[in-house]
DNA sequence: CTGAAAGCGCTTACAG
DNA sequence: CTGAAAGCGCTTACAG
């Protein structure tokens, strides 16, 4: 906890020297570096790196507003970024995204203020307001975009998850079972979830299947009980589904609930599909055919792209033509990468009854 | 993004008119603030705080130390704690806490050269390193230590949970449904799991019923499939309990999922009660019969100590003799707080077979 | 009201 | 090899 200034006057040497000394650079002699080396370690020296943030311009920290901390499912994108970031010498400031939506631009003046090289944002759900998205131009860094895709983000990089094609291969693996009474219980307000919704209907299409209207089932909130009370309406309608794909493993959850709660076996009576993979799905009985994500490595991606555009950031040249600076934080075209999906196939799902046996 | 000195001189103004216009101090003409005022609006104008944080000695943030991303219960501690400090203008620096157990002074030492205020420590296991304890002594700033409690960690502030009371109620619900062959699925690597253990052994002592060795089932890992395979042992046993006990959620789901493999139903075979109440424990069937704890509130607590450490510590007069500091840092006893847990009955518990009715 | 100067904790050319 | 000086982006007494 020694400054500069206090080893140098207790080794009796200029500031010049100790720095270098200390920073292992040359111009110092083996025995004045090993005095100065001693007495910053007996006086617990640490150098402050909000000066070297000041004096390099970065500040080698990077702005994470994250929510959904719900789940697993986040939890492991952060586990993702966290490694990467560390890898790379960044550390996360991190802020509840809830915060974004509802005061999102003093949230990113903070960011701003702290001067962090880029951002990171995971944003679960609710679009962010006008003022937020104009302060996210204002901040002239890098920007990655995880999991949810925003009208007014279409600028900036992105990772995710395969959600259309995930959604096609579990319905088209519910069709190859002999499932034609196949509902849908989605989400329209995350992009994930309208395009889930979209591989639903693309399927369907494709296979010919025409989709009832009553098995087209919005819910507005996935963490109420929304997704039970409408399961078991389906289920005691004239003509029930004999499968349901849902939006992800928590309305599955539910779904199974309410399937149970009627006097219905799954698989036997309906079948179940979720999506995310959750660290649950593979324990509760029956084991739950799921979409399965990669949280972690969606976090890993966005995390290393968003330290390479740090890094090629770095690289230009600082100097030149005015605006320079943000034509490169722009980069050329945004890049959107999503991270593969894969169906894990277990117990939940089974042909119809009276089919296939 | 313009710098003080650039406003300053597009207004043909001093710095120090300047700075003062835009902290909203006195010393300045009303025309001259609004001047300098828009000026710095239209510029974008963001003041450092990594400059404040130099100047002050106080970076307004803290070091965060966590894992346990993989379930609801870490997600919301951190949930808890981010309000708390956005609400006191303190952001989080946030690191894995697997890094503190495998390069623990590396990472600390990155939170004093960020010179962190303070830390709020949340290891759900592993104990840390020697090298990492004398590291954290040397930090010398307040240190709140959330959920798990350490050797080497007791003269810093404590936020956890009721771990053995929730235990005993646990244990004495199952009693009073009647069961006497009770077993318990524990985990001694962490602080929480050996108090649950006590919790269980006092309850059973008070109420005389003897502990049959069998029952006492300990496990290494909970994220493997150990308790599911100790749950198969134990049911197919001569002399198998009729209800268990387990460390927490994610064991009782495993448990219940072994007894429905065996062909048992639950609760009427078996009644099993989780610890946590996890956002999946009243959904799942049969809805799990759990020890709620509150994590949002422990996070909530846990950072309203740390930030009321940091405010006092302000307070002190910043000089005194040596080593005052050190003793405001370590502050008078180390205070540990315990969030107050809930049974929740459910439906996963109910009197053993040939009993109560 | 306004400006010049010192200082926060460093690093980095630049002289000796 | 070593020291004195300028500078990073500010704030804060202190003179005018």
């Amino acid at each position: 906890m020694a400054s500069l200034a206090e080893i140098s006057r207790i080794c009796g040497v200029s500031l010049g020297a100790t720095s270098k000394a200390l920073s292992g650079k040359p111009g110092v002699s083996d025995a004045t570096r090993q005095r100065i080396l001693s007495v910053a370690a007996q006086t617990n020296y640490r150098p402050n790196r909000l000066v070297h943030a000041i004096q390099r311009g970065r500040s080698m920290t990077v702005g994470l507003t994250c929510s959904d901390f719900h789940s697993d499912f986040g939890g492991r994108i952060v586990e993702g970024m966290l490694k990467v970031l560390y890898e790379a010498s960044y550390d996360p400031i991190v802020i509840n995204w809830d915060l974004c939506v509802h005061e999102g631009e003093k949230v990113l003046r903070t960011f701003a203020e702290r001067r962090v090289d880029g951002l990171l944002m995971f944003p679960p759900a609710d679009q962010p307001s006008q003022d937020y998205l104009q302060e996210l131009r204002n901040l002239r860094r890098p920007i990655v975009v995880v999991d949810q895709v925003f009208a007014g983000c279409e600028c900036y990089d992105f990772v995710g998850s395969q959600d259309f094609e995930g959604a096609v291969a579990a319905t088209e693996h519910l069709l190859a079972l002999g499932h034609r009474r196949l509902a849908n219980i989605f989400f329209r307000q995350t992009s994930t979830g309208r395009a889930r919704l979209e591989g639903y209907q693309h399927a369907m299409a494709q296979a010919g299947v025409a989709i009832h209207g009553k098995w087209l089932c919005e819910i507005g909130q996935y963490e109420s009980n929304e997704a039970y009370v409408r399961t078991r309406e389906l289920l005691a309608s004239p003509e029930p589904p004999s499968a349901i794909l849902c939006f992800n493993d928590w309305v599955a959850l539910d779904v199974i609930a309410a399937a149970t709660d009627a006097g219905l076996s799954v698989p036997r009576d309906l079948s179940v599909v979720g999506f995310a993979d959750l660290q649950m799905s593979a324990h509760i009985r029956p084991r739950l055919t799921t979409v399965a994500q990669d949280p972690r490595e969606i976090g890993r991606r966005a995390a290393a792209r968003l330290v390479s555009l740090l890094e090629d950031r770095e690289q230009a040249p600082a100097v030149g033509k005015i605006g320079e600076a943000a034509a490169v934080a722009q980069a050329a075209a945004p890049v959107s990468e999503r991270v593969p999906v894969k169906l894990e196939v277990r117990d939940s799902t089974a042909a119809p009854r009276g089919v296939g046996k």
